[in-house]
DNA sequence: CAGTGGTCTAGACCACTGG
DNA sequence: CAGTGGTCTAGACCACTGC
């Protein structure tokens, strides 16, 4: 038997029609030809844009649609998918409290601690897909439920694209951070994974959270992303589990 | 204003027709008409049966292709999903070795500590929808790779569906232990809720796991549940996460 | 009421699998 | 080659929204 093989990489390289149209409305999100919030054109223009028939449109913007992109309204509209306004705040936070729903606690208050312009280590600069050394933005911050600290995190972002961050902004917007990152940089997070893990927090962690030193806690690697895959967030956070769950549902 | 808003239960009462088809082929599935691992019939066949278009079929095993219950293959037809012999082995398992995947790693060993027969707890019984005092088989194992304990876990199963369990049946099978279940109850799980918490372990679950007192665990609470959103099984583990981590992905 | 997304149909053709 | 799922079209009609 030879050493590779090389069907293990051979692509189809066939794409249907619904697919390529997917694409191209793809592009037009990223150029930002329509924004976070506003309703794109209907299924009707954008067939007759495009040449095809609706159905086709249609099946295009299922897949958007089901990878959170979009948003379908029956009567209204489809709309570009946005973190602020959508009746799923937090769509990323997966912390629940253990009794109730998270409407119920209310929103997080956020204690900035420090914000400022850094070169990246080396490992904030493989999540980022930057080089060592290049400037990043690094925040860091507590958020508190109900007046209990309970989220230490800390955000690292590319310099670039989130020039003159400050602490006052992050602070004082009103909404998710992801919202803000979407009116402010122009940035939409669409996707992000996460690795955890149980530690134990150091002396000064744990006088952040105001726990006793030792207690164990869960660890929440994220690394978000834009469009094409991009890496734009690589955000640390420490969150207690004496009062929340992670929740996670497996379909 | 008054008390209670009626709108807020009230139920748009309509339900298309491709909904009902997938509700009928759900039964199906349910009944056992088709096991896992069968083919079901053809698009057409059932477009025939159900007296509706081939495409009205298609939307409702498009759902259900959606959902993991059946697993769509172009050229060969539509089969029952299983946890055997489906690729993606351990499909609720979201422990991953840090460096390399799964599939470097190999399958894990079991070591069954026991296989019981006992009344549930309250707890228990909460989350199976039993009553306390229900009979529920109980069982504790430590899972390893590559030799090295890494999660200690206990599932407790309802007495009625599951007996005649033994920890020899548990230990022998090759392959997931929810194809087993599949196998020798006739029971599928097809979606799972876990809940995420940092714990410190105690002192006998230390030396189950192999480390030192206090490491910091990962606490997974899971509920599986079959169909119709029946719970089956209640598992608590405790992951190590020195070596390994709880992977993620948000959409 | 017009405009949007959502459903349903019927039919043609394509891509893939296996005998 | 026949049989399967996958794509694409064109057209009719339904459900929902807002004016």
């Amino acid at each position: 038997m030879l050493a590779a093989d090389a069907s293990a990489t051979a692509t189809p390289a066939f794409s249907p029609l619904y697919r390529q149209i997917k694409e191209l409305i793809l592009h037009s999100l990223q150029s930002g030809e329509w924004k976070p919030g506003e309703a794109i054109p209907s299924e009707m223009d954008l067939a007759v844009r495009f040449r095809v028939s609706q159905g086709t449109v249609r099946k295009a913007i299922d897949e958007l649609a089901a990878e959170n992109l979009v948003i379908r309204r029956q009567g209204k509209g489809t709309f570009v998918a946005t973190h602020a306004e959508q009746h799923v705040q937090y769509r990323f936070l997966k912390l629940m409290p253990d009794s109730g729903d998270r409407d119920a606690e209310g929103p997080a208050q956020r204690a900035v601690l420090d914000c400022k312009r850094v070169r990246s280590t080396a490992d904030v600069a493989r999540a980022l897909s930057l080089r060592s050394g290049d400037a990043v933005i690094q925040v860091r911050r507590v958020l508190s439920f109900g007046g209990v600290p309970t989220i230490l995190e800390a955000l690292w972002l590319p310099g670039n694209a989130f020039k003159g961050l400050t602490a006052e902004r992050v602070a004082s917007y009103a909404g998710p951070t992801y919202a803000m990152f979407e009116v402010e940089f122009g940035v939409r997070m669409v996707r992000a994974e996460e690795r955890l893990r149980a530690v134990a927090p150091d002396p000064q962690q744990a006088q952040l959270l105001q726990v006793p030193p030792l207690t164990p806690l869960l660890s929440v690697e994220r690394i978000a992303y834009t469009y094409n895959d991009v890496p734009m967030e690589l955000r640390r956070g420490l969150y207690r589990t004496d009062t929340h769950h992670y929740r996670n549902d497996l379909g």
